[in-house]
DNA sequence: GCGGCAATCTAGACAGTGTCTACATTCTGG
DNA sequence: CCAGAATGTAGACACTGTCTAGATTGCCGC
């Protein structure tokens, strides 16, 4: 016992690595992640991590997991401000982007293709994208009502391309924040010609 | 001399590397491209690189640049190839995506804002950079010919973004490859309600 | 209460990496 | 023809992920 300085049983260290991984993504990239600093972070040794995750992968699967439950979070508050349908479609892709832009390193994780594939049961990853999925759907349906369930689809993938596409580059430094509101209104504008 | 198996200097080295390291590309991800791979696979000890490129970071750049060169000139071609403006837009599109597809890793760093700041003087990539910016501006001042210089922007910004994203979520697993066009065609559509 | 077992944590080792310094070889211009 | 620049090699260092072995602790059945 003694719960002097250092119990030989940190009591929560999943939490607490998972805590520290979170804050160092905050400055650095996952590519620049190291097991070993989230380790020293968390103040156990370097070997601790391997009890709570399996290899490096695992944590950060869990962390995209994490991360993804957040970026759906905020566009549900966005969808839940009420409004019309354009408008909740328009506050919504200001949340994503804005989600990926203040924290651009745990976007990017999620959307890592070594780290998140679609296709395989990735756990609680899956359950979060779904739930995307459900909250962009609904607003599509909304919005082209007499669409086929063919052209729904299409505009889902299509806005949702859009609205990451747009997280994307401003991220990157390709397009300025003020690109995103102007860009984000033209969705919906009458075609040319 | 003595032209016999393996000369001291190797003659075009740079350009051997940077070959060898664009075919471990094809397989593995910018992250799992080790130098000294690259070293070995170029037949070099694994300091060579070191007098061509400063450190890994300078090679990656190089690479992205190459990469960048050519998704511009796969877009080129497809806006070359004839047709009104909204058909050589989503075949540009098209082409965007293949490109991304078929070189995933190749693609992925391009956009990679640890390699490319946009900002700063990169050398080769902010000339690519342009260009596309080019390609994409001429396309819209075509389908968008009435609108100002800001609605022409927020119209090139949706773009990029939409095909972007696309690229993006299809090379990710989010999306099949099949719904590339159809999401493209919704594009230039009416506006709903 | 207590003994053993599983969970948890530490320590050490290994191969692999990027990058530095020192040295070897070859090319080239004066 | 030869000095210096360009190019390449070898070795070392710190760092990483991951493996194995051993130490410590919490807990469950008796």
């Amino acid at each position: 016992m003694s719960r002097s300085a250092a119990p030989y049983h940190h009591g929560n260290l999943a939490e607490a690595l998972e805590t520290a991984a979170r804050e160092l993504l905050e400055k650095h990239s996952a590519a620049e992640l190291s097991l070993r600093e989230v380790a020293r972070q968390a103040g156990v040794s370097h070997n601790a991590p391997y009890h709570h995750y399996g290899d490096r992968a695992s944590l950060l699967k869990s962390l995209a997991a994490r991360s993804m439950a957040e970026l759906v979070e905020v566009q549900q508050q966005a969808a839940d401000s009420g409004g019309d349908a354009r408008g909740r479609l328009l506050a919504v892709g200001l949340a994503y982007v804005e989600y990926a832009v203040d924290h651009s390193h745990a976007f990017a994780l999620i959307y890592d293709p070594e780290v998140c594939v679609p296709g395989e049961p990735s756990g609680a990853m899956g359950e979060h994208i779904e739930a995307n999925h459900a909250l962009l759907t609904g607003l599509v349906a909304e919005l082209w009502p007499h669409a086929d369930e063919a052209g729904q689809a299409a505009h889902a993938a299509a806005l949702w391309s859009t609205v990451h596409g747009l997280a994307q580059l401003v991220t990157a430094g390709h397009l300025p924040r003020e690109a995103v509101a102007p860009a984000l209104a033209t969705l919906s504008a009458p075609a040319p010609a």
